[in-house]
DNA sequence: CGCGACGTTGAGCGGCGTCAACTCGCGTGG
DNA sequence: CCACGCGAGTTGACGCCGCTCAACGTCGCG
């Protein structure tokens, strides 16, 4: 059902850039197996250096916090093909921890290997550096998504972002995908409790929106789920937005 | 009271490496007086594309999205000293609106200047990298904040936040730091309604944690602010944090 | 002087959190 | 083979945080 290890990242950032057959060597030699983890695994903890980049083979991994108060933060979502990477030139402590969500692949690429690939592959380079600017187009939506919209309206962007994200990668169909996150840790994503997740999941099958079994969601109404979280793939897609020329420098109104 | 035009931009780049008279004289050359733009005054619309850098000189602006919803959610403050930067070799559509907040006065740096200056001065180029880490850092924070603590809280952190940042730039003393925030705009910020924000406000204030008149706010108890908003100043100040030196690659548990 | 922006306060209500109980499916060990 | 425990999901009761609507005070400015 799935081709080489690392062929969700390569249909990742294929989506950025042209990879010519020296990149894709560069990245055979890079990228094994890679290594199973366990659900809820830590892999890097808050204010540790990381010695490694890390690539999602397989399953969800996050970027989270944990806070005094008992709560945990989950920033951002890992899927296949999504890389946590190294600061290149500096060693900074993570602002973050990182850990898996569910049973994963990983692939570690150690630091001397992850700055050697960066400076002799530019094309992989400028695609890693995309893949970063519609993380933090994410973040900015995510921040929006809490400030802004009510528990329904959360889950619906939530889950439309999800299948945009899973469709790069070929695991998602037009309108279906395996979902094998909890209860518990949506709730830490969305800035509910678990017990209200609830509620608002079934309200949205209530709804007929949605349905979601065993561990695969089906979106039955796609443009409804979409209308009602507001949502615009095009944070997601920074090169495929069609582009409006406007001066950046325009005077007072 | 204040230095040169770019004052606060030099102290704050200065933060983060040493300047050689050659990147100071960089920035004169680029930096002029700058432009006085009023309250609320757009400067970029969402998926514009952006043609100049916009450096804060004086008062406050942000980045921002709208909803259809007809909320407004601001995913940035943009204080005096930090820029709105272009990226390199990309001309993507913004993935949100920029605009000032009070009265502004700024000065726009041209797509050819930023990146020759980038080009030409490596040092300067590697300050404006950290800064857009931090910055990074800032949302995931605000994401954390968004989604895991309660209303006091939250104001709590804010301030908090804006203290440290301000203090950088030396538009704050030990515990005081002109504030012309509307509460409408805090409530854009946090995700509350103005109302809210109001008694959140006060309820601060009765706490005897924060004085606010006029537009001047005095932290009456640093500590305690802190203590209330779990404020870890650390993804301010990625350099100056203490280092663990820790491997990224640790098996399972 | 009047108007608009901002701040403040009250009343009423709904979203959402908390606590608690119960179900179901699974894996483990007696 | 069954008892048991555990993690995940579901449901109800109850209360509070925070939203909405609305009125009112204050200040600055045209």
């Amino acid at each position: 059902m799935e081709g080489a290890p690392h062929d969700s990242f390569l249909r990742k950032l294929s989506a950025f850039v042209e990879l010519s057959p020296g990149d894709r060597g560069a990245l055979d030699g890079l990228v094994v197996t890679g290594r199973r983890f366990p659900a809820q695994t830590p892999l890097l903890h808050q204010s540790d250096i990381a010695e490694s980049a890390i690539l999602v083979i397989e399953g969800f991994a996050c970027r989270y916090k944990f806070l005094p108060n008992g709560r945990r933060q989950i920033t951002a979502y890992l899927l296949p093909g999504d890389l946590f990477d190294l600061d290149l030139d500096f060693r900074l402590p993570a602002d973050c921890a990182v850990g898996t969500l569910t049973a994963c692949r990983l692939a570690t690429i150690p630091r001397p290997d992850y700055e050697d690939l960066i400076r002799r592959r530019p094309r992989i380079a400028r695609a890693l550096h995309m893949a970063r600017l519609t993380e933090v187009a994410t973040l900015r939506e995510w921040v929006t998504n809490l400030g802004s919209r009510s528990g329904p309206e959360r889950l619906a962007h939530f889950l439309c972002e999800m299948l945009v994200r899973l469709q790069k990668t070929g695991l998602a169909s037009e309108n279906q995908y395996t979902f094998p996150i909890t209860q518990a840790d949506l709730a830490d994503t969305l800035g509910m409790s678990c017990v209200h997740i609830n509620r608002v999941l079934q309200k949205l099958r209530r709804e007929g929106l949605i349905e979601l079994s065993g561990r695969r969601l089906t979106i039955l109404k796609p443009d409804g789920l979409k209308s009602l979280a507001d949502f615009d793939p095009s944070y997601l897609e920074p090169a495929a937005t069609p582009l409006r020329i406007v001066a950046g420098d325009r005077p007072a109104a």
